[in-house]
DNA sequence: CAGCTGATTTCCT
DNA sequence: GGAAATCAGCTGG
């Protein structure tokens, strides 16, 4: 939808009180949100379906768990930014930081519906997967399946490291946040749903994970599981006893 | 749909 | 050196 006049139900953009208290409060006020990202491609915005509360030095499961290092000293900062980190080695990951400067708590995007910029998104997402299509149709990604997933809706958004620290309270920063529409007719609360979060090991009894009861963008569950040994080989014995690695 | 596996790199013990 | 806040492709039921 393009911002003609009068879009009276358009979201403000969220204040620095907003993210300034505990991940748990935040995480489910942030259901329904809209979160943008504004690049020379254009604009791709996802009404957030899906977030994980994880608190800083008293849960085992957050990345600031351990204290302050290179990568996550964002969590640290001031609350409003984004703390977007790398993982298994190709995914990006999102986070909103929480309370105060110096305690470490976010709350984890993991899934969205995209209200605004689709074909950019889908384009983003079809391309992450062959670059270039040889001879065959390409595959095309479902509009539900576009941001379902916190490193799909990185992807969809075209959010990565540059944008670690950025701060989505400030109306001239790419990436923000508005808050949901308020009720047009509408009920003012959608049901919410919540249970344990997504892949992790520790505290994963914490019913930390809040989605919108039966939006198909959410996410499926999955458990943790540690993956089993990954080269129980070697090379055969040449005499010296020595192994590769 | 459930289940398994490879990809791929950063961070920390 | 190993695990990681994951995903896509493939197999079999």
């Amino acid at each position: 939808m393009l911002g003609g006049h009068d879009l009276g139900a358009a979201g403000a953009l969220l204040t620095r009180e907003f993210f300034a208290r505990p991940a748990l409060d935040v995480a489910h006020r942030l259901l329904g949100c809209v979160l943008e990202h504004q690049t020379a491609d254009g604009l791709v915005a996802v009404m957030l379906t899906e977030v994980e509360a994880y608190e800083g030095s008293a849960d085992p499961a957050s990345h600031a768990y351990r204290g302050r290092t290179a990568r996550n000293a964002v969590m640290f900062g001031p609350p409003g930014h984004a703390y977007v980190y790398f993982t298994y080695g190709m995914h990006f990951c999102v986070n909103l930081v929480c309370l105060p400067e110096g305690t470490a708590s976010a709350v984890l995007l993991r899934a969205g519906r995209v209200v605004e910029g689709a074909a950019l998104a889908a384009a983003r997402r079809a391309a992450s997967r062959n670059g270039s299509v040889a001879g065959g149709a390409p595959r095309t990604v479902a509009d539900r399946e576009l941001a379902r997933g916190p490193a799909r809706l990185c992807q969809a958004l075209g959010i990565d490291r540059a944008l670690d620290g950025a701060d989505v309270c400030d109306p001239a920063s790419p990436l923000r946040v508005r808050s949901a529409r308020s009720a047009r007719g509408g009920p003012a609360t959608p049901p919410i749903s919540r249970g344990p979060r997504v892949g992790v090991n520790s505290g994963a009894q914490r019913p930390w994970r809040f989605w919108l009861t039966g939006d198909p963008t959410v996410s499926p569950y999955r458990p943790h599981v540690p993956r089993v040994r990954p080269k129980p080989v070697w090379a055969p014995d040449r005499s010296d006893g020595t192994m590769q690695q």
